[in-house]
DNA sequence: AGGAGAGATGAATACGTATCCATACACCCA
DNA sequence: TGGGTGTATGGATACGTATTCATCTCTCCT
């Protein structure tokens, strides 16, 4: 490593002061254009970087965001990071991430905002709230989550029309046919899981839908979970549904793979309907019918969001609900979602 | 957010100095029981956390890792990130992302060494070498390069036996009485696409294997690029491969997902085979025979590189070589490797 | 010609912590 | 009883930067 090369360094060399350094690096008017070009040679033939440390003790900014995610092996999560990383880029800003899932992950991303470790946290995951959590709520600390809900809260929102979406996946349902139905749902815990869950469970019980409870099971958001229900669905020594519901995408996958193994044809036998619209929904392997969450637009409203309330910290906290798109594909052999 | 409490703040309120404070808090010796118990109850009822610019400032140590990855949707970032986070959580480190396919991200990860905005830096990307990276190395920075290797450079690096296991699968290729084989590389930029491809075409040289130019095709690490490459060989007018290698799972996927959407039937027609061993690999969907990379050692090996290097510079690097296993399944017809 | 005002720069300071050095006190042994 | 030894604590300082305030030098106008 070069030995710390400081402002006061720079400053001896061109032969000005430290507050001259700094003033040139930050583009301040009032610098003679002869001392100012005198300066960045020096920063350049130098390499001089500036101390982050010294930066962020006096001016109270870290240039840095934490974020919570679920499992990152949960390719929802990746796509959020990628969207995540590409709007925070331009405002020159880092991302420090932390998984909800391994220790003490939440925990240790509150207490990173009061260590003024970060300037601000989104929280992607969709878990219930903690006390941690509710607590920094209270504080008023600036987070933002997105893709969960704590209804009531003072703080700011991003979401995707979860229930409203789930609702017309029953009427979707319905509309071609189906009679039997089945869920893979996740913790209630999970705001997401549990919005998904009551839509689509409402508007069947009101389309007339025959949702038995031993079609209901949790998968966990996993590729494993997913495959398991539907293995039970199909092993409960009743009728099996006709059209499966899984809150996710990565369930969805695993009931897909069920299938495939028990050799049942899809869309032939069974409809597949997930939810989040990953890359790999549209892979030939899956082609699953899905609804969209539009990540990039979510995310680029939460760290607008973000970066308003770094700046304000008061201003009042809005909840921002994004529409979500179903995209039909080869999983409900591609027949039309109802106008 | 609560108005910032300092360690001064505490020492008023304990009636101690601050001096004493930070003792306390370092469970340092020569404290009067009394005296630490009164900081510790002031400490806990006031929540103080203590300002993390300040102890870097001080220590010069900021608690935090750097990690640049590849683009994050490729799922075998997602594993490393995922390995990378529980090896560093027990130490109490923390984890700044950069991703290397957008914007200046290598570039922003290395100038971040020099601002002290991180203690180290994991590189995982296959790319090659960038000037700023190489003299950074020069410069002796603490960065451990995982899955990639820069031959000769003064550098901590782990990887797994990527050209002796590509040579492998081309003999398990002709083992099983194959003759026309194919593969899907990627830029040779990448230290790892470099060694598999060199690998596998010399093995596939040595054995007599026909291996036609227009059967290596360039599938860019992706799933897209994958499928695309498997098409234009069963498009290219010649006879098509029996058996194909994709330098990784992602690629491998889609050449499955080619010749699924072709009909060409895995494996009775067509062998395929991965690396890197993805827990996709393993879905009933893929069923790919591959590398298992052992990504799980190689993190723990790169963490405790990277901190003994942090701990002692000047330390001679190492380069640690993990053997990889290639694990069968489906897409080679579960056909064993020869021991 | 003299003073006002603008422009350019430097000196000093505070941010919050860890640690070096000094100090005060109690206790023990010769 | 006095000096020495050890224990517990406080004062002072430096880390590197951004910014406020003060200073100095011109230029220009009356």
């Amino acid at each position: 490593m070069a030995g710390a090369i400081t402002s006061r360094d720079v400053a001896r060399l061109a032969g000005v002061s430290q507050a001259t350094v700094s003033r040139v690096l930050h583009g301040s008017a009032g610098i003679a254009p002869e001392t100012r070009s005198r300066v960045l040679a020096v920063v350049e033939q130098t390499g001089y970087q500036p101390n982050a440390a010294a930066i962020s003790m006096r001016t109270r900014r870290t240039g840095t965001v934490g974020v919570v995610v679920g499992r990152v092996t949960n390719p929802f999560y990746p796509q959020v990071l990628d969207a995540l990383g590409a709007e925070l880029e331009p405002h020159g800003l880092r991302l420090i991430l932390w998984d909800a899932t391994t220790g003490p992950g939440e925990r240790a991303a509150i207490e990173a905002i009061d260590q003024r470790r970060i300037d601000g946290l989104v929280f992607t995951t969709a878990t219930a709230s903690s006390p941690a959590l509710q607590h920094a709520i209270d504080r008023r600390a600036p987070i933002v989550l997105v893709n969960r809900v704590v209804e009531g809260q003072p703080c700011d929102q991003v979401d995707s029309a979860n229930e409203d979406t789930a609702r017309r996946i029953a009427r979707y349902f319905a509309d071609h046919g189906h009679k039997r139905v089945g869920m893979i749902t996740a913790s209630a815990d999970a705001s997401t899981a549990a919005a998904r869950s009551t839509g689509f469970t409402d508007e069947a019980a009101d389309l007339g839908l025959h949702l038995d409870e031993r079609h209901v099971l949790d998968g966990g958001f996993s590729h494993e979970g997913g495959r398991a229900a539907l293995e039970r669905m199909l092993d409960a020594g009743i009728e099996p549904p006709t059209a499966v519901f899984a809150v996710n995408d990565l369930s969805g996958f695993g009931a897909l793979d069920a299938a495939r193994a028990a050799g049942i044809a899809v869309p032939d036998d069974l409809w597949v309907v997930g939810y989040d619209d990953t890359e790999m929904a549209s892979w030939e392997a899956f082609q699953l019918t899905t609804a969209r969450q539009p990540i990039p637009e979510m995310v680029r409203i939460a760290v607008e969001l973000l970066l308003a309330r770094i700046a304000a910290p008061t201003r009042p906290p809005v909840h921002h609900r994004l529409p979500s798109e179903i995209v039909v594909r080869h999983s409900t052999a591609h027949a039309p979602v109802r106008a």
